[in-house]
DNA sequence: ATCAAAAAAGCAACAATGTTGCAAATATTT
DNA sequence: AAATATTTGCAACATTGTTGCTTTTTTGAT
């Protein structure tokens, strides 16, 4: 695990340093996605608000994380699954929130469907979030 | 118009006052969407920041607008042209931005398709916001 | 292992955004 | 027109995000 993390970060010509580490570690052991706050509550040791900002931003920038859009004011951030990189995106999967538990979901399988617009209108990329309640709240 | 948006306020049992008008007007006359700060910047008579607060979440409240997700962390308003009613908006549109004006739009005749989810999954509600050039941008 | 150069972290100060309580102003009802 | 209910604006505050700069850590080469 703690290698996965040095090679993820070696491999986008990332230095290694803790806050990196720990934070791809955070999203290594999660299955759901993670806002800002979640981070700096669970990081255990502190790091500074500005440094979690910008390892954040690094991240999306290298294609390690994408963030996912919200009704609500919250961005909140997910591992890349697909072969992301650096400055160019290209996940196809839909996100799902559970309005029980409130987590935030990759559906890595659920590709986004095909949407029909109107002339004069061209696709560039498209965001499915579906609400509803997830598997784990179910059961 | 004046009397379209004095019979919107009465229909959802608001009083009439400036601020309403001011900000429902500006909906009206706007195809696309707007941000709260948008509206700060187009209201001409300033209306207090905590006021416009007030008023969006009253409007939202009541089903008169909507909320956009965005996956920058700007929230966005817009009509809801469903019949959409207090405390229970459904809304069936997608959303499209346009990566060239930066405007948003509603797409009311574009349904949100169905989604097949994995077992244990139920939906609740499906967002889908497109990102592309826009009709006015392509001609 | 040691050192120099490069990169990142932390700090402080600030800006932007959003929230709350309350008094004054305005709208509605009688 | 007056009484009541509601909304506004203000002030104060909380939260979130940004920027410049100094110190610390990491890296790559000796
Ligand atoms: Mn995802
Ligand atoms: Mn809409
Ligand atoms: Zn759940
Ligand atoms: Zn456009």
């Amino acid at each position: 695990m703690q290698a996965d993390i040095r090679n993820i970060l070696k491999r986008n010509q990332l230095s290694v340093t803790a806050s990196r580490e720990k934070i791809l570690h955070l999203f290594l052991e999660q299955s759901g996605a993670l806002a800002h706050g979640d981070i700096e509550k669970r990081a255990g040791e502190k790091f500074d608000r500005v440094t979690v900002y910008r390892t954040l931003q690094t991240f999306v920038e290298k294609g390690i994380i994408h963030t996912i859009p919200t009704a609500d004011n919250s961005v909140r951030y997910a591992l890349c699954k697909d072969n992301c990189e650096a400055g160019h995106h290209h996940d196809q999967h839909i996100h799902f929130v559970c309005s029980h538990c409130g987590q935030t979901f990759c559906l890595d399988d659920v590709v986004t469907p095909e949407i029909k617009l109107p002339r004069g209108y061209s696709t560039n990329h498209i965001e499915v979030v579906v609400n509803g309640i997830c598997r784990e709240c179910t059961a």
